[in-house]
RNA sequence: GGGCCCGUGGCUUAGUCAGGAUAUAGCACCGGCCUUCUAAGCCGGUGGUCGAGGGUUCAAAUCCCUCCGGGUCCGCCA
């Protein structure tokens, strides 16, 4: 609704500004919901052409702007022109979500998206940091589905590097512990591993005869591999799982391992090839200083080259292509994509985020030095319990367990969630057991009070939104009015902290409205309106919330 | 050493890509509001030279340069 009458306004200063006699330049359109709907500043950008003030320019503009459709009323201040929206896109917002309900929020996208996301290494459990990706891809995921998107999301499975032969060779000396979920009893083996490996590096040679093994196709030797693969990597997706994530396709990456022999092939004809036993290119052209090896002098394949191998595959299949990565591996990305663009092959979209660390150093699953995502998810949705054990001790104890995890999951969602992407996060206990306001729990308690006077009240027939004419009132509709645009930006820039916001913003708009307008007890007509404008903020924060990955509970 | 990212009130943080009117919110601190739809809520207050210094511009948290502090990458690892 929003994007219409934003579109609404650029058509009539256009006009404006032709009947003016202006150029037509940017129009500088901003959101400034402290003054307008929508303010230009034409003006400025057009000062130095005209060579006259800005002021006067907007002036003479806005006596030639004729407000239609969702334009209200334009006025001018100095050099600003600020657009007001009408009584119809109130109107038009309540009927548009009401009637669109579960798919309000569409912004009319299709075709297809391949989204990477988590493509953790099998060789532990997932740690806050590896969550950090996966829940900044699920949220990616569903917010393109839900702007219309059809999206296949893939795990790349590290199936056969060092670490992973390490896993093997530590599960073939030490024994699992049975007792241990299976990522967890992997990482256990895998830390001693590297410490053996470490005391005695000769132990080495066992660990490169294992992966040199497995790609000359020792079956026996790939059996170990699969299995050892395949154990860490049930535990993996049990905790994604708790976190509403799964993954639609597991790519392993030994698959690409046959297609490595014509992609090199392909890029000699380039003659980028340099050959001393191994196989490098040169990538200095796109301003890569380090040569990017293809293929060891030992003629086994390097990660590097799967990843290419894998990304062909994978522009083939779909209109856009998706990876969530974590900042190391922003070099790699970058070489990845000068070989895709040798290849005549369209790069992937990238989101990059930084590191979530311990306040004592950097995390290692290779030393055992991370905190588990289990173990987070355990201790929060245990301190969610208590929390709400305190304020609602009447309830059922499965509805307590109920509403305490999905207020612990959703509360550990929004914190990966809500700060930008690119910031560095430090992990901290105090921090993640508090559930400080304007957090998931914020937004679900907007939720359940929203619930509760729509459980309280039955089909109500209809309503004359002109009667909702109070600003708590009109602020509400039109931040749901701008849920369309929200969903476009998240899935146009991929930054998912807007949407995070967006749910805060509307969360908190609607307590204003809650604590001062009251609906179950207003006079009927008053009371069909507002009960309207409750259904319509409900749909609204539940679709936001689906997209979070939050489930919207009925009742805490 | 070079590349990339971050640096906004005591703490966490929005805004930086697409420069514009009083810099966003939370935590903490101080003070109000539960005979009225769930107080995990609402309202008010204290607190900021937007890391530092230059520059560009009518206008800079936002763009450019230099420097400082923190992170990260620079493997025939993945």
């Amino acid at each position: 609704m929003f994007l219409m009458f934003r579109s609404q306004v650029e058509a009539a200063l256009g006009d404006a500004l032709r009947t003016c006699g202006y150029p037509p330049t940017d129009l500088a359109l901003e959101v400034k919901s402290d003054y307008a709907d929508l303010t230009s500043l034409v003006g400025f950008k057009l000062a130095p052409f005209l060579k006259r003030e800005p002021a006067h320019i907007a002036q003479t503009i806005v006596e030639h702007v004729h407000p239609q459709g969702f334009i209200g009323r334009v006025e001018v201040i100095g050099p600003y022109i600020n657009f007001f929206v009408g009584e119809a896109y109130l109107h038009e917002t309540l009927r548009v979500v009401l009637e669109q309900n579960y798919r309000y929020g569409h912004t009319g996208a299709s075709g297809t998206v391949i989204l990477e996301h988590t493509s953790a290494n099998p060789n532990g459990p997932l740690h806050i940091g590896h969550i950090r990706n996966s829940v900044i891809g699920d949220t990616l995921r569903r917010s393109l589905q839900h702007a219309g998107y059809d999206v296949e999301t893939q795990y790349y499975v590290n199936n056969m590097g060092r670490q992973i032969a390490l896993v093997v060779w530590g599960m073939m000396h030490h024994e699992l512990d049975e007792r241990k979920k299976s990522d967890h009893a992997t990482a256990d083996v895998y830390v001693q591993a590297n410490a053996d490996v470490e005391l005695q590096p000769t132990k080495l040679l066992e660990v490169r005869h294992l992966m040199r093994s497995f790609e000359r196709g020792d079956e026996d030797i790939a059996r170990l591999f699969e299995d050892a693969v395949q154990f860490c990597i049930c535990g993996i997706t049990d905790t994604l799982k708790e976190l509403g994530i799964t993954h639609d396709v597991f790519v392993w990456e030994s698959e690409f391992l046959d297609d490595i022999d014509g992609l090199i092939d392909e890029l000699k004809r380039y003659e980028i090839i340099e050959n001393d036993g191994s196989i490098h290119i040169d990538l200095s052209s796109f301003g890569i200083t380090n040569n990017l090896v293809m293929r060891r002098s030992d003629g086994t394949s390097v990660y590097a080259t799967r990843d290419i191998a894998y990304h062909v595959w994978k522009a083939g299949r779909c209109h856009r292509m998706i990876d969530v990565l974590g900042a190391d591996h922003k070099l790699n990305a970058l070489q990845v994509g000068a070989v895709l663009d040798l290849l005549a092959v369209k790069p992937p979209e990238i989101v990059f985020f930084e590191f979530i660390s311990l306040p004592e150093g950097s995390m290692s699953t290779r030393r055992g030095h991370f905190v588990s995502a289990d173990e987070v998810l355990v201790r929060v949705v245990e301190k969610a319990y208590e929390e709400f054990d305190k304020r609602r001790p009447k309830l059922s104890e499965a509805e307590k367990r109920s509403i305490a995890k999905a207020v612990g999951i959703g509360a550990t969602r929004y914190d990966l969630l809500r700060v930008s992407a690119d910031k560095p996060m430090v992990f901290d206990w105090t921090e993640a057991l508090d559930f400080e306001r304007q957090g998931a729990p914020f937004l679900q308690y907007a939720h359940a009070r929203a619930r509760n006077i729509l459980i309280k009240t039955s089909m109500e027939g209809d309503y004359d939104p002109a009667l909702l004419s109070d600003d708590y009132e009109r602020k509400l509709i039109k931040i749901c009015a701008a849920f369309p645009a929200v969903i476009d930006e998240v899935t146009l820039n991929l930054r998912v902290n807007v949407l995070a916001t967006y749910a805060r913003e509307l969360s908190e708009a609607f307590n204003q409205f809650y604590r001062y307008m009251p609906v179950l007890s207003a006079e009927p007509s008053v009371r069909r309106a507002r009960v309207a404008l409750v259904r319509c903020v409900r749909t609204v924060l539940r679709n936001a919330l689906s997209c979070l990955g939050i489930e919207p509970v009925e009742s805490m």
